[in-house]
Order: C-alpha cells, then structure tokens, then sequence
RNA sequence: GACAAGGUGGCUGAAAGGUUAAGGCAGCGGACUGCAACUCCGCUUUUUAUGAGUUCGAAUCUCAUCCUUGUCUCCA
C-alpha cells in the first residue's frame, strides 16, 4: 500500500491562511508548480532556501508514493525594470552591458542555475520550460482573456483590466489587499499613462526601438508580461487546477494575484487548490543586498572565497542547516549559525555511518523504533515539519550511540526499521549527502599512514616533540589524526 | 502610510490554550588521551519584545506600544 494512503498530510494553505488536509484533484498524483528563477544573473541564496524548501517537499511527495510532476519554470524573457529605463527588459538591459546577445545572457546563468542544484543535490524538476519558448500560448492566453472581456489594448500593449474583474471575482483573495488598499496606496509611475488604472497590470507590453527581446503579436512586436508565463504553462502542463503552487514569500503579490486572475479569468475555477510560500532568508540579520555588500553567491560557500564565513560549508551542511528551519519561518544564515549546523550534521552522518556495523541482538531495550518511526511521519505530516523531524532524527543518534558502546540492544527487526527508517528521512526527504570519505587518492593515504607510523614509534619512544610536529603539520594541511583505542585513523577536510 | 509574516535561552531554532517551553551549537563536568583534538556520556540556561486584558489555566487568544523582515505593478 502506498504511504500517503496511512498518511494525513496537512499543508498550510496561504489562501485560507490554515493548516488543510492534503487532497489532490487526482488521487495518488501531484500536481506541483513553483515560480523558478530569472536567469539574468548568478541565482540568489534566497532563491536556493525557496528552491530548497520546494526540493524537500517534492521528496516527501514522492517517498509517500505520489505520483509527482513537478513544473518549475526558467523566465528568461526578462522583466520590466522599474527605474529610469522604464520600458526597457532587464536581461536586454544586462546584455548591452555586457555586449553580448540576450539569449547568451539566459544561457550563461541558467547553466550557473542548473550547477548550482546539482551541487545542492536538488531532485530536477519533471518539466523545467521557458518563458521563451511558450510565447505562443501566452499570445493566445491574452486573446482568451481579451475575449471575456477583461483586457484592453492601449498602443500596442495590452493590460489587464483589475477593476472589471473585481466586480465578479475577488482581486486580493490571497494577498489580503483590497482595491481600495491599492487605489490608495499605489505610486504614480511616469511611463505607465496606457493604463484605465495603475492596478492594472500588463499581459503584454509593447516593445521599444531599443528593445532587442521581442515577438510578433497581434497588438505590437513586443514581449509577454512577467506574470503571464506561469498561468500559461502551469495550466499547460498541470491542468486548470493544480494541487500545489509554490514560492517566495515575496511573490504573493503581485504576482501570485495576478496569476490567479489570469487563470481564473480563464477557465472560470480556482486555479490552485494549495498555495504555498517559503519564508525569506537573512544574512546575518539583515536583509541580503548587493548594495550594502551582505550579499553571498550559493557557488561562494562552498568554496569560501567570500568575506562573510569564516570557512568553506558543504552544500549537504547548508541543506540541514535549511532544514533545522521550518520552511514558513524567516531564518538568519550566519557564519555561527553554520558552524552549529555543520557539527550537527556530522554528528547525525557519523551516527549514520556507525549504524552501518551495528550488530542486532534478541530483543530491543530502551527505545521503541515504531514509536519513532511514527513520531517522524507525524513531524512531516505536520505541514512539513523538518525541524521537529530533525530533533526527532537525534533521538535515533543518540540510541546509536549508546548501541555502539553496547549500552543497549536492538532486535534484527527493529534495526531493519531503524535502517529504512533512517535512510529514508535522511537522504530521500532531506536530501542530505553522505560527504564523501574523502580521504583522496591512495598515494596520500599511503604517505599519510607512513607518518601516522612514524608517529607511532616516536609516541612510543616519548618523543612528543616530533610526535606532535607531525600531527600539527598535518593538522595544517587539513589533515586530521585522530587517536582512538584501536589505533590511528585520519580525516581530510 | 497600507497590507502580510514575525519578535522564544549566550547563538540557532521548535512548540500555537493545559503538568518539567523540542532539537542542534556553545558552556560546565566526566570517559578516552602522553597532552590535546576527534568521539561518547551527563549537567546547566530561557517564563517566551513591553504593558494591559480574556481564562481555572497563555509563549499560544484580544488590545496597545516598540522593533524586525517582506510587499505595494512586474526581484525567490
């Protein structure tokens, strides 16, 4: 039997602003879409915690044995810029500075994009599609919109009409703002006079002399407005009711509104059924900017080339760092907060590893593994819970420990559950790596194991000075001695 | 200004009306060690931004104040 048919899971919904039962259009298959980057730089941290947390959702999706497809987008046709080039497509406008092609542009940090999931070990998505490549649905959503009669045309760009479709449906139904709120509340912008009013929004803009990135339509050679492509190939690909809709916190509004009025316009349904928004990250408590200099590349923290670690992390550190957080809540990425983190995961790896030798005996003392096991499921179940999850993983470790010193014993059923169990939450829903044994080519192990010997002789000759002037210098290169009863063994970090 | 999410120990971060407020890190003590490091075991800390209210009972609900973050038409 599947899992998800004993599992109850909930999912808090950002449009009911509660925790829902999770029940998919079609039984036993997802369908999930999250709003993906625009490639026209280096992919933000902030978008790897959002991806991230989409990541771990997609697992546990698919370890309860749903069928998942999973549409993550890459827009790269580019947004309006809101400043002084008022019209002009910010991918155009980062490829004259560059004095290269659009398309190169795109290429270049969707190649980084793609490097850097792979080194977070993110699942790839069922349907990774373009902006670019579905104009043509775009162009035709537009008409189907126009054709209900909630769009106009101004010189070439078409708008959506917000008011009109207030007055039949609900325009800030996930937000929470009402027309009101935005006729009051919203700037006056130079440049956007086309509109009926400014809370209308563009579903395609017509393009400039200057603007390289363009289509033909009907209205104008132009370019798609940014909330369109979602809409389109969300409803392409997942049908005009998706189970799950996810991204930034940032993005429910004015984009995820949008999207819905779009769609909703459409096909005359709710789009989504389950909204869900991951938290924004900080950098050390404060908000990540460019500008200000607190600012960190993924790629830079893996390498340490960069002035706010102290170190390098692993990408499998920065995963359960992300993961001690729960998806929903602001969380402050820090050089301290990674060290705790990175000391903790090595705990739980290296609980992982022992278990591997871990010999079972008749009966099991002191620990109730299908208690446990149960106790994961529900922390999950709960909207996702990885933190509680997570605590719930170190009550295993510290068992393991205490099997290890054979301060306790476990059956050879409970130790299969343990295993599965284990193995299961760890690297399939958390997606966390086991750090390769890096102990680098046999030639440095040889070299290395003649020192440890060397080490040896002198330890037994008392001669601390050279005993401890191979471990220091060893130490200096990163490589670690570590004595234990049975000898000694090295790390390489 | 409006709307949204928050403010929990030295740090990070769970719990969303009910006995002792998870877990990780740090700190302290111990085992191991030639001394360390690594690893393991044990222990310690918060009364939950502030003030008031509702309740038999509140971190959890209400109100006010202060503060943080996000959004306000195209940045996850």
């Amino acid at each position: 039997m599947e899992l998800y048919k004993e599992n109850q899971l909930k999912i808090y919904n950002s449009l009911s602003k509660s925790k829902e039962l999770f029940v998919p259009v079609t039984e036993g298959r997802v369908g999930m879409y999250v709003c993906g980057p625009t490639v026209y730089s280096n992919v933000h941290l902030g978008n790897i915690r959002t991806f991230m947390s989409f990541d771990m959702v997609f697992r546990y999706l698919l370890h309860l044995g749903y069928k998942v497809r999973y549409v993550r987008n890459i827009t790269d046709a580019g947004h309006l810029e809101n400043d002084a080039d008022e019209g002009e497509d910010r991918i155009a406008k980062k490829a004259r500075l560059e004095e290269i092609e659009p398309m190169e542009v795109v290429q270049r940090y969707t190649v980084d994009f793609h490097n850097v999931t792979t080194k977070y070990n993110f699942l790839p998505p069922s349907i990774e599609p373009t902006a670019t490549g579905h104009i043509v649905e775009q162009i035709e959503m537009i008409k189907e919109i126009m054709e209900k009669g909630m769009a106009y045309e101004v010189n070439g760009s078409v708008y959506f009409d917000v008011l009109k479709y207030n007055e039949s449906s609900n325009y800030g139904i996930l937000s929470g703002r009402t027309i009101e709120d935005a006729i009051h509340n919203t700037r006056v912008l130079d440049g956007q006079s086309d509109k009926k009013n400014p809370q209308d929004f563009a579903l395609w803009k017509k393009a400039d002399e200057r603007h390289i990135m363009r289509w033909p339509s009907p209205w104008s050679d132009g370019f798609p407005g940014w909330h369109l492509e979602c809409s389109v190939m969300s409803s392409k690909y997942l049908g005009e009711q998706i189970d799950i809709h996810g991204g930034g916190m940032d993005l429910k509004f004015p984009h995820h509104e949008c999207e819905i009025a779009q769609s909703h316009t459409c096909s005359g349904v709710q789009p989504v059924n389950y909204w869900m928004h991951a938290n924004m990250l900080l950098l050390n408590s404060q908000k990540m900017a460019k500008s200000t200099g607190n600012y960190i590349l993924p790629e830079e923290i893996l390498t340490g080339d960069n002035s706010i670690l102290p170190k390098a992390f692993s990408a499998g550190v920065v995963r359960f760092f992300n993961m001690q957080a729960h998806y929903r809540s602001i969380l402050d990425f820090s050089g301290d907060a990674l060290l705790a983190s990175e000391k903790g995961y090595n705990k739980l790896m290296e609980a992982l590893k022992m278990l591997k030798s871990v010999e079972a005996s008749k009966t099991t003392n002191d620990f109730d593994v299908l208690a446990w096991k149960q106790k994961c499921y529900d922390a999950m179940n709960d909207d996702f819970n990885t933190p509680v999850l997570i605590a719930n993983l170190f009550e295993a470790v510290k068992f393991i420990n205490l099997l290890k010193d054979k301060k306790a014993q476990i059956s050879e059923e409970d130790l299969a559950v343990l295993r599965t169990t284990l193995d299961a939450f760890v690297f399939d829903v958390l997606g966390l790596v086991e750090e390769e044994t890096q102990q680098g080519s046999n030639k440095l192990e040889g070299v290395v194991e003649m020192l440890i010997q060397m080490r040896k002789e002198a330890r037994e000759n008392k001669d601390w000075a050279l005993s401890d002037q191979i471990r220091d210098e060893l130490a200096s290169l990163g490589i670690q001695l570590k004595d234990g009863r049975e000898g000694t063994t090295f790390s390489v970090n």
